[in-house]
DNA sequence: TGTACATCAGTGAACGCGCGTTCACTGATGTAC
DNA sequence: TGTACATCAGTGAACGCGCGTTCACTGATGTAC
């Protein structure tokens, strides 16, 4: 056990101020999720003790373990349409813009994995998403918007779009997940980088030489 | 429950026929985990229903659960070997062989999908591999292969062999792991093959257009 | 051909564990008069 | 300014569950004499 320093009983909120709570276990939740690299060890008696709280308490907040979760990776899953966004604005070439993009994905995923597995690795998720859905999620909106730009520019073919955009997303997919599953390996600083920009590289030799 | 029809109690074996249960609760291991499609749902209770045995018979034959979940996928593995190698033999040009290795890749994991969770996408998978034990496995060591037969063919320039293998493996394993985490999704038919020869294609423009 | 005995494949019952969740409760906080 | 009372954030104990694993045993099988 670790919580040692969290064991001081919290005390107890003020009347309104009960919404306190709920920050602090989603916070807590998440910090579980990232030190312990298991979803797991993410118990609610687990929350509930680095909380300083009972576990009861938490049903006070949540209707279950699972909106608990589902709301911690909610806020990440914001944070990545976040860092998406902001890796295009920093880049002009809308050919560049992809493999930046790329690489702002892979780094979110690197940097939580456990989310991330929550979010992308896990079964049953986005189970039941459709083309049409998927293109409403902030996240892979900046990826088709992205692969758009390329083609606004001729820098790509005009078509598809969104089947564009989740071929890129499977190969940065692949490079984070990988990355994550083997967290031992001696990654190459670059592994990321080559491999988008390989793949970016297909993609306009295509153009070149339309067979 | 739908293992109705294994549940008569099966005749116990022969004086030196021990192993024909060990053979079977491999099996029964691997029908479960095809059916079930969750790992968490083939316990060690469900395992020895499905062979009409007692939960403590299977310490007759493995000193653990994770054990025989390891055979299990030992086996697995060993079948991706030998795919992998069937894949490149039909395949004369070494830059097609690539891709036709890389489709085979995203078959057996689609085709396996849970036994591909726990060889690769499973916390701890492959923890401690390091680049060099990498290349003895036998999988591994097909890509590698295919990467060297296009160097020599002078049709990618030739430079780390382990390195191109291990980025064209985290293409086929975006592809592989994103459908398999995304089972209702309606994947185009091409998908795989679409990825992986724009990731080819990108490798040769690469040596074409040497910057 | 018959019987005592060792072997060994498997059984039945139970273990301790941690899990998510429920339920009746407590006691400090704020409000009404 | 003082007191009775409703509110509500949280507690403590317990629930049933399924898990992997252990342990003492049973009883059919094959062997030795």
């Amino acid at each position: 056990m670790k919580a040692v320093e969290d064991a001081g009983r919290r005390l107890r909120a003020r009347r309104g101020e009960g919404g306190h709570l709920r920050e602090e276990l989603v916070a807590a939740a998440e910090r579980l999720l990232m030190t312990s690299e298991d979803e797991d060890a993410v118990s609610i008696r687990a929350i509930a003790d680095a909380v300083g709280v009972t576990p009861p308490a938490i049903y006070l907040h949540f209707p279950d373990k699972d909106a608990l979760i589902f709301e911690v990776c909610a806020r990440r899953f914001t944070e990545l349409a976040e860092a998406l966004a902001a890796a295009t604005a920093r880049v002009s070439n809308p050919l560049d813009a992809l493999i930046a993009l790329g690489e702002a994905y892979v780094d979110f995923g690197v940097s939580h994995p456990e989310q991330y597995r929550i979010l992308f690795m896990r079964r049953n998720a986005s189970r039941k998403l459709e083309p049409a859905e998927l293109r409403e999620t902030a996240a892979f909106g900046h990826l088709v918007a992205a692969v758009e730009r390329c083609q606004e520019a001729e820098a790509l073919p005009a078509a598809a779009p969104v089947e564009a955009a989740l071929e890129l997303w499977s190969v940065a997919h692949g490079v984070a997940s990988l990355m994550i599953g083997m967290p031992g390996f001696r990654w190459p600083d670059d592994f990321a980088e080559r491999v988008l920009a390989t793949y970016v590289r297909g993609l306009t030799s295509k153009v070149e030489t339309s067979s």
